[in-house]
DNA sequence: AAGAGTTAAGAAGGAATAATTAAGAAGTAG
DNA sequence: CTACTTCTTAATTATTCCTTCTTAACTCTT
């Protein structure tokens, strides 16, 4: 057994085709069939049932896999930590973000952290709670924003903040001139939101939920802007987060501050703490925790 | 990095040569040596200070060895995982036992399973509780038995019943007439004890510190069946496990139950719930766990 | 103080192994 | 039926790892 028979067998496991697997690891595919024919022969057993048009794990192979990725990721975690001793600030940093907090935040921050660490190569990942979460737990993510999710021995939450939620009103509305405005003046809005699977939207849903609010329309696929959109077209309102507001102009758009109690949402640094954390990961929490938290002094300015 | 460089790494940091160290893994000293080089270039700075008399950890060494340890660690669960779907009960398994349990449950135990599972090859390995559970922490002892120890997320405890501990006393000892005896009647007698290494000591010594016995002495590097000559001897009396006198007769000697509340030990099983539990393991525990109920019964009866 | 013994490192030759390219077989789609 | 995709097989090349022999540094003894 050798690591790169691992990395290889991870890789077809991944693609699904010993092809496309090769092109990932970068070796001609006749290297690589040979390689997972000789881990194949070692263990005893297939490890892939070769469909006519696809490949599968067998039920070794899926007793094999969870294996070689943590010994993949050990290795990482190894080489990291030894290359943190010697000083520099460099390598690999996998950084994830949900959708209605990356555009917001990320540009800023990455920014920033690329000029004050040029050595470190940044992979940033957007993508749902669940998806973010499953990543980090399976070490493909060093560190990730998000809002509230499970915790688990493999994810670890930092807490930074929670974040005022928004009223967003067409210009022209009724309502568009109040400076605080209630949940229970929303009664009978049409309220758009994300597709459910973003949290944003589950939370929304929530509020509405308590407060017996119904009427609501979901856009799969979509995004906070199309949201802002619609709502400028009149089609309805929607409850939005503050760092959208304080980043992005909403032509069309009214955002109002709700009167207390001021609905909110978490805002969490994830990490997995049976992973190494390496410097490069720790000062990227540092800075994320420092830009979030003045998003928090923004917010209290804005509040006055 | 490759897999055989973290074991010639492993070996030499545990040898502390790098000659003891290619005769460990059965290699020639000249490719040990190459292949720690190549995995010093690798990680940019050495791993080991090459002292005139001895090989010692660098910092980065020290770093790295701990994810050298849990690789190979690893590597050694997935093809005990692999290997246990081919359905036989094979391969090799490390059973750990305390002295004051090895010598008088191992025999039978390990004859027994041995028959049973004629496929697995058996390590034994017998430490005080400090270095089995150590060792089974480290995934160097896939199941042990202990008395009382710490339980950690390394370390699980599954108890397999209390054991009674018995009264040992010289023949002609006024007391050796009695069927129940008190820990109070052994006031103002000499106790024999084991180093305090042992928990059995310990445990005998709280018992005797509650109840304000004190006189002991205690035996550096000995074991239970010195103990029992010495007593025979008349120098003193002492409390040894039920387990001893079960299974080894005790020439000039009688063994006592105590009139309840009846001193007892927990009998356990340790494992590392982290590691993959193979097929041979959970037989091994199996069939551990039955002799020491049976000892249980056996212990019923004689309590009759 | 000199030599025997130990320990690690270096160099050269040989064996094992993994990579590449090219060709073949099996199955699918147009 | 032909063209295309995908994995396997085969032959060749290149790498790399291991061994033996040798060198260098250091300890301990006489």
């Amino acid at each position: 057994m050798e690591i790169h028979q691992l990395r290889y067998f991870v890789a077809v496991a991944e693609e699904g085709s010993f092809s496309r697997a090769a092109a990932k690891v970068r070796v001609a595919q006749p290297s690589l069939s040979q390689q997972i024919r000789k881990l194949e022969a070692e263990v005893g057993q297939p490890l892939f049932d070769r469909l006519p048009r696809s490949v599968v794990l067998t039920e070794a192979g899926r007793c094999l896999i969870d294996y070689a990725r943590q010994i993949l990721s050990s290795i990482d975690d190894a080489r990291r930590c030894v290359g943190d001793l010697k000083g520099e600030i460099g390598g690999k940093l996998a950084v994830g973000a949900i959708p209605t907090i990356a555009p917001y935040v990320l540009p800023d921050l990455v920014g920033k952290f690329q000029k004050h660490y040029p050595e470190v190569t940044l992979e940033i990942v957007e993508d749902v709670t669940e998806g973010i979460t499953r990543r980090v737990e399976a070490g493909e993510l060093d560190v990730a924003l998000a809002s509230t999710c499970h915790s688990s021995p493999t994810l670890r939450r930092e807490s930074v903040g929670n974040e005022p939620l928004l009223a967003l009103l067409p210009e022209r509305h009724p309502l568009a001139k109040k400076t605080l405005v209630e949940l229970d003046d929303l009664k009978s809005q049409r309220f758009l939101l994300l597709h459910e699977m973003h949290c944003l939207s589950q939370q929304v849903h929530h509020l509405l939920e308590a407060r017996r609010l119904r009427p609501e329309i979901a856009l799969a696929g979509s995004q906070l802007g199309t949201i802002a959109n619609m709502v400028a077209a009149g089609i309805g309102v929607s409850i939005v987060p503050q760092l959208m507001v304080n980043h992005q102009a909403i032509p069309g758009c009214v955002s109002l501050p709700f009167a207390p109690p001021v609905p909110e949402r978490e805002l969490n640094l994830l990490y997995n703490p049976l992973r190494f954390q390496s410097k490069a990961a720790a000062a990227f929490r540092r800075e994320a925790a420092a830009a979030l938290s003045s998003q928090d002094s923004s917010i209290a300015r804005q509040a006055k």
